[in-house]
DNA sequence: GCCGCGCAAG
DNA sequence: CTTGCGCGGC
């Protein structure tokens, strides 16, 4: 069994800590990072590798974005994809070389795409729907066992918000991003191992804005997503979203997913 | 007895924590804090309410400089200058009404001064030797029994540096700021209760920079000051720095100090 | 080095 | 609300 797993950490140097802990906790073969804010030489290499994950590809950038996989299985770097070649570090991909070899992971942390959902008034949204549609033509071309996993910043289902007719016109939850999104599911045939385990309309939440009172009431979002190749999924036997981590002191705005497979 | 105490704490609102513990440890009557660096609408009230300290006047300002005077014996609130009538917080002087009831206890903050001694080069070398003229003046018509305690940001003895030599150059131990220290004493017949208790030459620092490795070496100055009217200074009984404190964690740059009185 | 601020980003 | 940053102040 290889368990892999996903969490948008919101700065890995501030919740070095956390993570360390959730290793120690949760023991996931893989762990993929996304927003590590910080460049590779200031990543806390020493905390990972102290946990005994001493395999990492760290593609980050001062202040903004960044990505990481660490891992207690060797793994070779295969890809840095900058697809809209402007220099922020959104993806990192892995081929694992002990249990599960073979396996493609490929870390992706897709734009938030700004406030208002309209790419004239905003070409932060543009950019969000451009990323996915370079994301959906390289897709096309993928012929190995892969799993995609990162913050994708849309929750494509109705059930996937707390309340789906009143996000229709917040970004991450418009019908253009929705089905943008499909458009790259649609390429490669991924199977969304959420609702594979979760399967809809059940709450399946993985991140709560901060500036809402998120504490007292459950205004969630799907934003984190795990996506297999057919074949994979049908190797996937777990799913689970590791909640507890919002009730630790100053907690990230996502929590982490974590996947079993039979490899 | 009474026992009052001085601590530049450099944000009271990120080492509210701190100040509680001193407060729980050392107990003093009063306590009188400067640069809390706050406003009064955002001074932790509750953290000093629930310790005991019941009475409190608080001379803030956003994000610079702010001084407050707490108590568990009543007090009145009797001046806040502004000597330089340029909206910085930099004084609160209140009157004992309890125990050590008519003691006027007086809590400044001298400007640093820059890092440059010249007026003509650097304007806030001159406003601090201007700040300490005012003072002069001020001190020449006190005629009440009164204590002044608070950040100086003057080292006036040789032994009060680590180095005196090296200092002599230096904004906080320059000639003319000790002379102009000097003529603010005279003015009131100050006595400095810290060399009265721990005579020259012994070490007696309260400030060491951020920006040494101030942990290992011990590259202190003695900026921070209790001085007394002469009658005041006979019923001191005792004085402590509280050296300790630098051991806690994220501590100040200074340290607090503290006198006991017979009143 | 350590602070608060105002900014941009989420 | 929370992050990192660049700034100015100490």
């Amino acid at each position: 069994m290889v368990s892999i797993a996903t969490w948008n950490i919101n700065s890995v140097r501030l919740r070095a800590d956390q993570v360390e802990r959730f290793l120690r906790q949760e023991a996931p073969d893989v762990l993929c990072l996304q927003e590590i804010k910080t460049e590779e030489k200031h990543f806390p290499h020493a905390v990972f590798e102290a946990a005994g994950y001493a395999h990492r590809a760290v593609h980050g950038q001062k202040g903004y974005h960044g990505v990481a996989t660490v891992s207690r299985i060797p793994l070779r770097e295969v890809s840095r994809h900058d697809w809209q070649d402007n220099g922020e570090a959104r993806h990192v991909g892995v081929e694992l070389l002990g249990p599960g070899q073979g396996l493609i992971v490929e870390n992706v942390y897709i734009p938030a795409g700004g406030d208002i959902p309209d790419r004239e008034a905003n070409p932060k949204f543009g950019q969000k729907l451009d990323f996915l549609g370079r994301m959906t033509r390289w897709a096309e071309a993928l012929d190995r066992p892969t799993l995609i996993v990162g913050d994708f910043n849309i929750a494509p289902l109705d059930c996937d918000v707390y309340d789906h007719k009143a996000l229709l016109k917040v970004v991450s939850h418009t019908p253009i991003e929705v089905e943008t999104l499909g458009q790259f599911r649609d390429a490669h045939g991924w199977v969304d191992l959420g609702r594979q385990f979760i399967p809809a309309p059940q709450r399946n939440y993985s991140w709560w804005s901060y500036r809402s009172y998120w504490r007292d009431k459950d205004q969630g979002r799907r934003l984190d997503h795990m996506w297999a190749s057919p074949d994979v999924a049908t190797q996937a036997r777990g799913h689970r979203i590791v909640e507890e981590t919002r009730k630790w002191d100053q907690p990230s705005d996502h929590v982490p997913l974590i996947t079993e497979f039979d490899l």
